[in-house]
DNA sequence: GTGTTTATCGTCAGGCAGACGACTATGATC
DNA sequence: GATCATAGTCGTCTGCCTGACGATAAACAC
């Protein structure tokens, strides 16, 4: 078959993010409200268009700038651990998942730490960090009483499986520091697991697994009370990406 | 941002395949050899157009029945057990990563038992089935003392990607059982697993642990001695999809 | 029969994980 | 300042799983 610019449809090419965040205890992602139809008003992940001369982890990362401020953390990089977290998840691509033509969406998750409140072009009522099952339960009731739609598109589909990824990647790999701050205790890591995982874990078995899995966590030397009672070691993350053996998720 | 279909660059969009297969003790996969430019001559992985109207997984599943006659294993009739496991892998979009114009790549990964020889377009000279460090070693030699090149566009990080999925995703689910036919030995899943991570294991705590682990076998009551040596119980592939514990791949 | 090949069952020691007790060092409260 | 609540850290014990074997079984080739 020779080249032939008519034999190929053209599609729309997207990103989309599921941004997730540890915040009071609970796993929460950033969702935007769309200002325009379809879906107006209702909420969605953030995420636009690839522009023509961009790789899609370059617009992945532009859009999550441009949306939360952070910068992706450099793998290149270790001692600057700002930034996040951004890794492709999976593409989307149904032919009537945007009803007004095909596009096909390449969703993108990011691990930030808790962040000050979110800006939507300088909007913050458009933009809000909210609990994953407040965002995928289907037509219930908020926290706040207030009667829940479904996110727009196929978004939802799109956060429960970036939620998934987060949830088992955090077991072989040592990305749940991604949700910390540069320095943290083993407390503070101990919650992010979790709030991720929905579960409590026993505190002595889980800081003896952490501590001594090496490479996972390297102490800088300082404690801090941030969380009451007994000071905490603070750690830093360390050079280990892969954890081995890994953390084990209890059984449901 | 009001629609505006100028807002946006046209791409066209592309699934490219992965399908990975045993042969004679060895992971391989097919590749096709390029019959016009760019690349022409060099192998490559099988793909092409996404239609207008069909979705990624369909038209990753067209792709691989044209290339090689295999339908997509159903999940929701686990009875028929023939057929190939099928998932996305990864999205490539770099904006050069095809020199004509503009290509997004959604490569999917296919694992199949052994089959008869490929046929690509009703050409057999066209399509082969390689092992995947001979696909994968930059400008040295092959089996057969031809000089290899390297795959075209970017394949040989697809094919990389692909292989290190398949390589992880054998630890902790049951996949090594599509590498097999409906009915098969441990031996011979042992030998899948020997392959795909290039290591030797041990037959009888391989044989403990695939057999003590719920719902991975189920014995169909027969036995078989195509292997030669003493006979071997058949097992199809159990329910579970998800191995806990998983199996462990040794150290390198 | 003898040797070879493959399959299968057992044994044993080391390591890790879950359950949980004990102790330590803070801040809050009276 | 004594007491309490909170959170962190160190140990112990037991059961299970794994890796490293030995041993036996059942076919085929000669």
């Amino acid at each position: 078959m020779p080249y032939d610019p008519s034999a190929f449809p053209p599609f729309a090419v997207t990103v989309d993010l599921v941004v997730l965040t540890v915040r009071r205890h609970s796993l929460c992602a950033l969702a935007v409200r769309r200002g325009e139809p379809p879906f107006q008003g209702r909420w969605a992940l953030p995420g636009g268009f690839v522009r023509a001369d961009e790789d899609l982890a370059q617009a992945a990362a532009r859009e999550l700038a441009e949306e939360t401020g952070l910068r992706v953390h450099d793998p290149a990089v270790p001692a600057q651990d700002n930034g996040a977290h951004l890794e492709q998840l999976a593409t989307y691509g149904d032919p009537k998942r945007d009803p007004r033509m095909r596009v096909v969406s390449v969703a993108h998750l990011a691990l930030a730490p808790d962040l000050p409140a979110p800006r939507a072009g300088g909007d913050a009522s458009n933009a809000r960090w909210a609990p994953v099952e407040e965002l995928l339960q289907q037509g219930g009731y908020g926290r706040d009483g207030e009667p829940v739609a479904p996110l727009a598109f196929d978004h939802a589909q799109i956060l429960s499986d970036g939620v998934e990824r987060a949830r088992s990647k955090i077991e072989y790999s040592s990305l749940a520091t991604a949700f910390c701050p540069p320095e943290f205790t083993v407390g503070e890591l101990r919650r992010v697991y979790e709030a991720v995982w929905g579960v409590a874990l026993d505190p002595r078995n889980f800081h003896r697994k952490v501590t001594g899995t090496p490479g996972f966590l390297v102490p800088t030397g300082g404690t801090t009370t941030r969380q009451g009672g007994r000071p905490a070691q603070l750690f830093r993350a360390g050079g280990a990406t892969l954890l081995n053996p890994p953390m084990l998720r209890p059984e449901v």
